[in-house]
DNA sequence: CGCGTTTGATAATCAGAGATTATGAATATC
DNA sequence: GATATTCATAATCTCTGATTATCAAACGCG
């Protein structure tokens, strides 16, 4: 007999579970198939693997080069396939990842733009937070995500899509009062007490924050809004104001006729709206082609943006 | 279905023939077995990896990738298997090369000794020149091999054994008139003419040329012996002088008791005999076991002869 | 301590992956 | 145009690797 790739992937099923049963089930066998399997393994390499004794099963130091031969052997497969596939062009299975922050607002443009592009692209997409979004596409769960960049992560390949102003939202009184009759808004103008944010992991809320120089805990109250549609909402009620993007400007106005938008002096504060990937295919075609895409997009929509009336 | 180790090697084994009957033979099964797998393969990939049209069989750029990723995987499994075979210690199959003018003189003292060392040591002895260990330990047909240092290889592992003079070999007659009455002897004071040596691509021979300051083409008469011993007899005969090593000094004058030996004057020539191996597995346990073995041999090979009669 | 539970090994059986043989289609060769 | 070569396809068979059933050892517990 000859080793497998069935046996590693048992192999690491194994040394990741410590359990015969377990292991097992997370391969979709049964107990006595992976039992086995790892049984051949080891005779074949005259060694055992794996020490069974009472209070679990440990690796041996064979074991051990083996789990480590085992991972890098699959790590290599599935970037062979990650790289064939994706060398076909922008076609297949497309895992895509956006930010709520711009997923509902970016979409509904680039979306069309991309299917008038693409013939049998199969686009799942996934809204999450960037945190999440990262996770995902470093296991392997996710093939691209739209997210504010930097990503911060090292491994990825980031390319920028486009620039997204942040502008102020609120009643016209609130921004009024804010800027206090001069002509030039800033953002340390903004009272703490009535910037109102996305709730925890929302990268917007985090740079907002930033741009005025605050953290989360300066604050007393937090209302931690799901959406922005919803942050606009509660600013157009009076309740205070928000960093509105200028990308999410169109639809929210739209929607919120009462909200009204500021920009604020240069510098203006922004975000880059970015477009990542894993560094493990060598072919980037599809990954240029998507970015181009998804950059007119976004481009498409802060220009109409600013045709809106308020400024 | 998912990708196995076997369409991976019959993917190695079509690439480099080029030809489905005969990648198939090399694999040991049928040709429609080798095209069902990679078809198979081809078919998960969703992707051709081979182009068959007239005028052969030729690799797309995606089989390319598979390729080289199957001889990455192919490299780091049979990496794994010598690293937890020789974990175990020096047990189980070792394959040993060792060079023509070494085998004959170190491996009768430095079997036992190995044989009382170690227990269940399948050791498979291959005598053969220089290049050909080398090129055999490359390709894994052998775990190590005893060779003269250094060996010009990258990627090889090496282990100096212990230190083995050359002597001047031949009829009384002859030294003598080499020396020419002086008490020191120098290599450059022998007639090229006389010199015998081994027939082409041992490297006791090239070792002897080069100590002499000569190439081989300087020599109007080459009668390239194959053996030390056939050499000795040569030169005992007055047919000119040789090199002898000193590690096959005892057994060569008991052979042939005509012939005279002498040392050369200081800085004496000589050759360092070491121990090399590839450079894969981690644990050398084995490894230096067995050069410690060796190197006890050597020295004690070469100590014995420099006790026997004619210096 | 007896009893049930958990865990991994073993045995018997079954399904399917992958082999074989036989044959076909396309192209090259004489 | 007959023949040879080469790869693909089809039918069949074999054996790898799955399943179910069961066992033995160790552990927990009243």
């Amino acid at each position: 007999m000859n080793i497998t790739l069935r046996q590693l992937t048992y192999v690491i099923a194994l040394a990741e579970t410590r359990h015969f049963g377990q292991a097992a089930a997370r391969c979709h066998v049964t107990q006595p198939a992976l039992s086995n399997q790892i049984k051949e393994l080891e005779d074949r390499l005259q060694t055992p693997l794996f020490l069974r004794d009472r209070k679990g099963v440990s690796l041996t130091s064979a074991g051990q080069d083996v789990l480590a031969t085992a991972k890098r052997i699959m790590a290599e497969l599935e970037r062979m396939e990650d790289a064939v596939h994706w060398q076909k062009g922008l076609t297949g299975r497309l895992r895509l990842g956006v930010i709520p922050t711009v997923a509902p607002y970016l979409l509904p443009i680039a979306l069309p733009l991309i299917r008038a592009r693409t013939t049998g692209l199969d686009l799942r997409l996934r809204e999450a937070q960037t945190a999440d979004l990262l996770a995902d596409l470093e296991e392997g769960r996710l093939d691209a995500a739209i997210i504010a960049l930097p990503s911060g992560v090292t491994g990825l390949v980031e390319a920028p899509l486009f620039t997204d102003r942040f502008l102020l939202a609120g009643t016209s009184a609130q921004i009024a009062r804010i800027s206090g009759g001069r002509a030039a808004l800033h953002p340390a103008m903004i009272d703490p007490e009535l910037l109102l944010l996305l709730e925890e992991g929302h990268c917007l809320a985090d740079q907002a924050l930033e741009v005025c120089g605050l953290r989360r805990r300066d604050r007393r109250v937090d209302l931690g809004a799901a959406s922005l549609g919803t942050l606009c909402r509660l600013a157009a009620g009076g309740l205070g104001v928000t960093f509105l993007p200028e990308l999410a400007r169109g639809d929210e106005q739209k929607a919120t006729p009462d909200l009204a938008v500021a920009r604020f002096a240069q510098p203006e504060p922004c975000r880059t709206i970015g477009l990542v990937r894993r560094n493990l295919s060598v072919h980037t075609d599809w990954f240029d082609t998507l970015a181009g895409l998804l950059q007119q997009a976004g481009t498409q929509v802060v220009r109409d943006a600013g045709h809106a009336p308020g400024t």
